[in-house]
DNA sequence: ACAGGTGTGGACCGGACGGTCCAGCGTCGT
DNA sequence: ACGACGCTGGACCGTCCGGTCCACACCTGT
């Protein structure tokens, strides 16, 4: 029937993967990698060790990466349908509440993609490499909404639209983590207004603020 | 008494315990509280296990949280003399320098305070309260230059000061985190510069924003 | 000289962890 | 029907880790 090539996975298969997966998500969003163990997720998901290395034989840092796919997935997909669009000013607000939404429902004010860059960042090369480009799609996908604007006239054509699209990142992501020690979400909300403002007004190009500074 | 006090420690005991937390705040720093193992602390300080307990009875736990006490007194340190004064922009622009300068010199686009607080404050509530006071102190200083400068008149005075140094904080440490998978300090820049430009422009407060999303 | 407390060394322990191995089961294609 | 191979269970292993314990050296005041 499906042409299951050698090493394929079966149907069943495929969904006892995809449960692992989660269920890990869930865990490592709690307690960190480093605070997730093997017997965790097993009890968790009611599978058996060597279920976990048969579907990730590069053990704990494979399943790791694939959570961060996951994750990164799951996330762009929050921002639908607004992220795709983000050529009025209407839709970055529905973004915005979409993604502050998302946030909300994991509570704890954390990023999963940005939980597991701070974590891994420095200690495992490989998965920094793929949350590397997991972080160029989603300011890209920010700046191509800048840029939808640049041309509507609504936003200053002369503003860099990646590094304007990182500074709304690092709001988000600076936001989150003051988040935490507060367990109250309002040191991202003030990180996001500003945010917002700087979009709203004509942009003070990085040149400009340096000499402005100066 | 209680348990060691009485002045307990001596001279050389000030010193040896002094060291302990240098290294680990060092370690620490690269590999993590979970990367780094006590044995890599006694390996590192030519001290030995008991040596440890003796002066962190409280165990790995105690011994973090001396290093985030220090990291945190460092941290502050390396923003002196700008952060105390913040009244000019000249004076803004030399302490931004001056912070800059200090991640660079760590050599991680990691910030001491900040990774600590991604790492510890799900799971360790004791440490989590005293990063949650260390950034209220370092947050009223900001908000405080930020009043200087709104009482000479180069801050709107409408501005909401906490929520602006807040959202200054926000951008350091959302773009510290963009900064590393790239392995760059670009993202720190361009985060910082929209802070930047939200301080010089006058502010649009967060009511003002939200309306003008809708 | 002696006593008491501080500083230091390092063996040791119990448990947790990532990972291996093998044997049996289920299912699919022929 | 039957063989192949994916799927599952769980015992087992070596290592590492936080933490304990005890012996001893050193300093200091009396």
């Amino acid at each position: 029937m499906t042409e299951r090539t050698k090493g394929a996975l079966t149907e069943k298969g495929r969904a006892t993967r995809q449960r692992i997966v989660e269920a890990t998500a869930l865990r490592v969003l709690d307690d960190g990698v480093d605070g997730t163990s093997l017997d965790d997720v097993r009890a968790a998901t009611l599978t058996s060790k060597s279920q976990l290395f048969h579907y990730f034989p590069g053990g704990k840092a494979e399943l790791v990466r694939a959570v961060a796919q996951w994750e990164g997935e799951q996330l762009l997909a929050a921002q639908e349908p607004y992220l795709s669009d983000l050529s009025t000013w209407e839709s970055w607000a529905a973004w915005r509440r979409g993604l502050e939404a998302y946030y909300l429902d994991l509570g704890r004010w954390a990023c999963p993609i940005g939980s597991l860059t701070a974590q891994l960042a420095a200690t495992d090369a490989k998965t920094a490499d793929f949350l590397r480009t997991a972080w160029t799609t989603w300011r890209t996908r920010l700046a191509d909404g800048v840029r939808r604007m640049q041309a509507a006239g609504r936003i200053d054509p002369g503003a860099d639209a990646d590094r304007l699209a990182t500074s709304v990142l690092a709001a988000i992501q600076g936001g989150l983590l003051l988040s935490q020690p507060e367990r109250a979400s309002w040191p991202l909300a003030a990180a996001l207004d500003t945010a917002w403002a700087t979009l709203h007004t004509p942009t003070t190009t990085a040149a400009e603020a340096a000499s402005a500074g100066a």
